[in-house]
DNA sequence: CAGGAACGGGTAACATAATAACGTCTCCAG
DNA sequence: CTGGAGACGTTATTATGTTACCCGTTCCTG
């Protein structure tokens, strides 16, 4: 039904990255955002590895690279524009944020988190989403926002 | 296919805190458990409505009402005691705590959150479980927990 | 009936996560 | 060229969660 996500199997992470700037880059252009130097350097930061990365580790990095150290509200600014345009997700239960496979189109992704090397793994299985929206009408409830987070152990931490 | 839930239908909350409590008495005499006046009066306090409660909001009532202010570790040492035996979940998206309908058998719920009265409505949706565990099954991943929160707008406040 | 491990709980301090409020700069439209 | 919106710096503060350490009780064991 769907193919192997890309973070569940091996590969050339740096393709990964440069892939992600580009589609920002082509988005924003497309849509009049301002992806700023810091804002696109965060976004390379959360691309960094297929780890969700939380705000203070990000913060870290770049006090470090800086010289002077950046406050809180600098990553959280670049968070949030990241995150209203689709270009990152936020993982709620690791208060952490991760790239997002799809930033051209408006989605709610879901997550499998392994236990073992803490790579997230975005799936978008309408099986899921269907499954939940059915469930969620029988009740009369009108579902605006999924968060769907699946811990456990991924094919490759299991076969170590 | 399911009941509607109870806390998403006008009912006798008395009764749900008393059935709760009755539920963890007898569960922790079954397992040889100490439900502590402590760990009991955090369960009392998250029952209380079927608004999920922050750990800070329990530490503040508690520091109310012994006059004495509790402090951080006595009210997430007791969350982990009922967390761990089935009595409370965590919402992750809310950082907050919310009763467990079913402590009697082990399971995660999923959680439908109403965004105007912040109630949790609990729901055990074999369809959603199953989705997750098949979308999960085909990349090689082994499921060990979900988290499913559902944001939108209950059946009550949208008639309101 | 010692004596000591296990447990529950108190206290203080710390660590992490997120927001508020205010000021300055830049850049582009008019 | 000017005026306003957006981006970002800075400081402070709030919210949430954890660690380290100590003390008293219980309860089991010898």
């Amino acid at each position: 039904m769907s193919i192997t996500p890309l973070a569940s199997r091996p590969h050339d992470h740096s393709h990964c990255v440069h892939t992600a700037l580009s589609e920002a880059d082509a988005l924003c252009a497309e849509k009049g955002l301002r992806l700023t130097a810091l804002r696109r350097r965060v976004l390379e930061l959360v691309w960094q590895s297929h780890k969700p990365l939380g705000a203070y580790d990000i913060l870290a990095v770049l006090s470090e690279e800086d010289g002077r150290r950046a406050a809180p509200p600098t990553v959280y600014r670049a968070l949030d524009f990241l995150l209203d345009n689709g270009l990152v997700h936020r993982i709620a239960s690791l208060n952490a944020f991760t790239g997002c496979n799809h930033p051209t189109h408006a989605h709610q992704g879901q997550f499998l988190i392994c236990r073992e090397c803490h790579a997230a793994i975005e799936l978008q299985h309408q099986s899921i989403s269907d499954a939940v929206t059915n469930a969620a009408a029988e009740v009369g409830f009108a579902v605006e926002g999924q968060t769907v987070e699946i811990i456990g152990v991924c094919s490759g931490c299991k076969a170590a």
